[in-house]
DNA sequence: AATGAATGAGAATTCATTCAT
DNA sequence: AATGAATGAATTCTCATTCAT
């Protein structure tokens, strides 16, 4: 099992999976889902072994367009701020722009279905943002905490941010710019 | 007369759902819960019509606890500072004293069986926090924003505090004060 | 168990069993059929051992009812048709007039739980109505048939003139007068 | 592609469903009658989306059963004697030959689940019988009734007729034979 | 590879009956 | 005797997964 032919496919399933677990949680039927997608029952474990199996992937391939978010034109040479605000303002723009993703993220995360290995991979930070967390750890009020804190903070008044500007959809710029300057606030960059 | 519907027994199921929705998740067998709260399958029934009534119940519950934990010693006359403080740390200490019950809430949130209405009510401000969020949002970065915005960068930021904690207990204090710190810098009251 | 002490709430449970029976039939809860009778759960087992006690105690109250109606200034003297038709009427008004009787007796004729002996001195004809039906056996086209094969044509043909009275309460007296001379036709009486 | 489902498989289904609702009544478990049709319990739900869609397709097959029985070879040209005299037959000898399917009519009758849609869709007159039951009416003491007073007076008394039959299997001709003509002078067509 | 029927182990309830009060 | 909570077996239906086509 689990020999993909068709790259398409294999996206709409988890497209599919992203709409479904987001709307119904992660018990929702793996049959909803084949039919979201347009394939047969049978079809979507040819591409996934498992239910567990398409939770796990679909977990790192949500985080993965965060990511991707958060770093396209990262400006690895700008200043702290600068790169603080360009993850921030990655992280918050994609939350707005999905919606789906977001919630099946609070999903996946309680979900007992996705293996801690998973969980590290998917949480770890990377590339540019890695180094730029490291930077906002020093000096501060969090400089004795553990390095990852700082990212989880950034994380947590992120997705508080997203929250308010889904209810608010016309402030958003608003939001994201206060949001931004309490967490630069809160690291103890004034 | 016969025998009276025991609020002990109703106690041990809200504990037993705690502790097994916890765990497992909010699709946990309704049979196990009873099993754990040492009743027949269907007495579970008799205290709570269905499992999505068990699981609102259990929700109001859970913040029930959290909401006392923040008021018991409210500093009603304290500094903004001080009432801050005393609310963080009731959210802090309770979350690390009640890791089950902060996992059951995580799970509950996002719960597609919890109505809308018992969402609202459990997650309105309460008492003298209310006040002091209020009081908290004049000034600083947050002025013109929605005044639950800041409670919820507290919950989130006292979330991921908690979270830290239990990876480093021994570290408690110092994550709960740094924390704080973190979260009285946001709101720009340093 | 099952030592009544009032006669009365026996009374109430088989009019409650009767009414709850007749609308959702026999595999309606026996908490329904207490609640409906105004007692107790468990106090219906103190009057009936068991659910299929009700239910065949109920189908001896019912027939016994049926019975009466038909007995009740009985023409002992009269004519067969006279007699006959004193019988059909009896038969016909009871059921107009006991339509929740007449559905429990529907429901309860097809039950598993009615014992065959309680079907046999439930269905028995009974009083002078057997020697009339006896009567108008001999001669004409049942002659050679089973005693009791008039008996079930009459309540077979009373039973479907109840039902379009049901329909059309207005001609009730019509259907009667009709389905009767129907009737005594079939057997070749006229 | 994939397995067709089986018209076998939902007739072996429906045979099963006949003979234990027959025998146990329309309460009789699912999962028994799966196991009669020698198919998995859940497989039962592929052919019929729950319990009561399966009692109402039954309803519908034994319907459309004891009206082929009475259609074929219909004589449609026949006199009103020959053609109602076909009809009884075959209500009858569909009765003796299908015991089963009696039962479960009997069942289904009473029983809540059936839609009265469907009630009135199986009961509705059907083919020449209409006609000759419509014939039947005019003249006669049922002149006045309703049109399908004829055609219940018919069913009950082919009903009770197959009783005795079932009784005394050996005098089934006669019992079908002084049925008839009972049948034939009830409605004053002697 | 794709399909969707087949499977049977659960899952949430229900309910007759028992039993503590 | 009356009450209604407690019990757990039984019931309908769901669903991940397998497998014939």
């Amino acid at each position: 099992m689990a020999r993909p032919r068709s790259e398409d496919k294999r996206n709409a399933i988890l497209d599919a999976a992203t709409k479904v677990f987001a709307e119904q949680g992660t018990s929702a039927p793996t049959a909803r889902i084949a039919r979201q997608a347009g394939v047969a029952e049978g079809t979507l474990f040819t591409y996934f072994e498992s239910k567990d199996v398409l939770l796990n992937e679909l977990y790192l391939t949500v985080k993965a367009g965060l990511r991707e978010a958060m770093l396209v034109d990262y400006p690895q040479k700008g200043s702290l701020r600068e790169r603080a605000q360009h993850a921030w303002n990655g992280y918050v723009n994609w939350g707005v722009v999905h919606p789906e993703g977001r919630k099946v993220m609070a999903q996946l995360t309680v979900s007992t279905g996705i293996t801690d290995e998973v969980k590290a991979t998917g949480s770890a930070p990377f590339g540019g943002v890695q180094d730029m967390l490291r930077e906002a750890m020093t000096k501060g009020v969090l400089r004795e905490m553990a390095p990852a804190f700082v990212g989880a903070l950034m994380s947590a008044m992120a997705e508080a941010t997203i929250t308010f500007i889904e209810r608010e959809p016309k402030r958003a710029e608003a939001y994201r710019a206060a949001g931004f300057e309490a967490f630069w606030n809160a690291i103890g960059k004034s």
